[in-house]
DNA sequence: ATCTCTCTTGATAATATTTATAAATAGTGT
DNA sequence: ACACTATTTATAAATATTATCAAGAGAGAT
């Protein structure tokens, strides 16, 4: 499974002429294998073993480029890191308020959310971001 | 209105133990005029008429204390500022992804979700978070 | 009204994340 | 292998937010 998305986004980038480095090709199969939408930090540390010179600048610099293909989306949080996340299918994040986890999970789209937002405000809507908050099971337990 | 939420803001505060200074009171009361969910810089800024030498930490401060009190939302965006929310009310946001306005609509809360994602995810949920984004009605006109 | 205790303010430094800059390096087509 | 150009690296800069702490100001007790 994650041969083929991986095979999948490097003909994506390709067709995008974006030009292939070990830097980007590892950034991209990490976050293509993990499923647990790492943060820059996170990603930096994972390949130092590989890459000992590589600059967080590398990391951020190619995660926007992923993101502007259309390979990766960003999920922000406030004044704390963004995580990343490669999965493109449709699907919402639950949030760990205690250690900051991210967990995938399915419900049908919210179509409707986004014509009702646009008759009310008179936006032009384009996307919607949907997210639940609570203790993952870990912290759960912990607490 | 506003004036009556002003009052309850008020007695709220009091009993929390909370004391009155001009400043707590200045943001406060502008944040219950507005419907323009401003964040730090503008409340800085339509506050300096009045507090020329009020500090931003006096701000952060007041919103950190007023938001632990259950009196107003914080709304994050990345790396861009946070904006407040004092319509405590239920409601979700419009955000301009262009000039970054925000804008409440109304829908039908989504209970469902929270349970879906709990059962789904094993978190125990305790809120959600929902926007959508497009462009405003003005820059629709600019664009 | 004043005292006193404690919380708050203001000024500034510190922290953290992300972006900008520029020289060195390395892809890729020819 | 050459040359052109994008990318990487290292570093500085920008930005938002938090921490620190001395000075100032609420609010209840006297």
């Amino acid at each position: 499974m994650s041969a083929v998305m991986l095979q999948t986004a490097l003909t994506k980038l390709r067709e995008a002429g974006v030009r292939m480095t070990p830097q980007r090709h590892a950034i991209l199969s990490y976050l293509l294998e993990t499923m647990s939408h790492p943060t820059v930090d996170e990603i930096y540390k994972s390949l130092e073993g590989k890459f000992p010179n590589m600059s967080v600048a590398t990391i951020y610099n190619n995660l926007r480029l992923f993101k502007d293909v259309g390979l990766v989306r960003e999920l922000t949080y406030g004044d704390a890191s963004s995580r990343y996340d490669a999965n493109m299918s449709d699907h919402y994040h639950a949030v760990c308020i205690h250690c900051g986890m991210v967990k995938d999970f399915h419900y049908s789209s919210l179509t409707d959310v986004e014509k009702e937002a646009s008759v009310n405000t008179g936006f032009q809507v384009t996307s919607h971001r949907l997210e639940v908050y609570g203790l993952c099971e870990n912290c759960q337990i912990r607490q």
